[in-house]
DNA sequence: CAATACAAGACTATTATAGTACTATTTCAG
DNA sequence: CTGAAATAGTACTATAATAGTCTTGTATTG
């Protein structure tokens, strides 16, 4: 399974609607309702993604949110990272270990996660938003009901 | 984060302390100690990973688990599918999807996201557990306290 | 036949996630 | 200059998934 939260989906929705015109700013309310999300809702994703330097806000009675790179210089690694943290297998691979797992310095077990992360950091950095973005934006993936599931992956 | 359950990395744990001597039979108490898990909880692990058919089984007094195959045919991505489930990003990936997905018969996005679920997999299944395998076979991942950390991809 | 070990499922507590609301700050318009 | 509208940031609540344990059942050996 390895899951992917739903805010993760939300958020490629909202970043390959976006990429559909980077140019131009988009208001939180358009942007919820062409997804088909909440506002509220909208308005947390967006603030993640904003904060995260994957888009640009402009504020006041004209703001909006805006692409901050061209799609074709955002990832899907990149959205993932900014909603569910770094890409990595294990505390070993990414953060900081604090409990008893520097007892083994050489710990060969974690090199091979470390590895694995490496490897599916790679795979999520291999497609671009450019490559999601098709012109009907909706939300296509949200199959499951407002109930528990989550996305896996 | 894309976060893997403590469940796997017991699982993991237990595989590797098993590939030590993959031809012999170990009591699940015995493994419960060897990899530092409460003995329920190593039973849960054991009989999962054992429906799976990773592991074998023996009942009875002298009963006991075995690697059903050399550690070399064992990779994570067999184990992360027997203790997670299947490999995907999306319900659109893997699983059949109940919802308004299928509205949009020719969705673009969808070829993606199996995609990024095939890279992934692929990543996963390029580690065997004879590369993981390493004489001392201690609790080291499980830098967390019982508290709620997960582990994180 | 009794003891030991695996099999299977149910149940409970804990943790993380989702979702929403509230307040502050910025910007534009009149 | 003032008010409206939009983003920024934080906090809070309810729900769902996970972890962990327990209980009962089945098989095997001595």
């Amino acid at each position: 399974m390895i899951k992917i939260g739903r805010m993760t989906d939300y958020g490629t929705l909202i970043m390959t609607y976006l990429a559909r015109d980077s140019e131009q700013l988009h208001a939180a309310h358009e942007i919820a309702q062409a997804v088909g999300v909440s506002l509220p809702t909208a308005n947390k994703v967006l603030k993640t993604l904003a904060r995260a330097g994957l888009l640009e806000s402009q504020r006041g009675i004209k703001g909006g949110y805006l692409l901050s790179r061209t799609p074709e210089q955002i990832t899907m690694a990149d959205i993932i990272r900014a909603l569910e943290g770094p890409v990595g297998l294990t505390d070993c691979g990414t953060a900081q270990q604090p409990g008893n797992c520097n007892r083994q310095p050489s710990c060969s077990v974690k090199t091979n996660w470390q590895r694995i992360s490496k490897a599916v950091n790679d795979a999520l950095a291999g497609v671009t938003l450019a490559e999601l973005s098709v012109p009907p934006v909706h939300p296509v993936h949200i199959t499951r009901q407002p109930g528990q599931p989550r996305v896996q992956l």
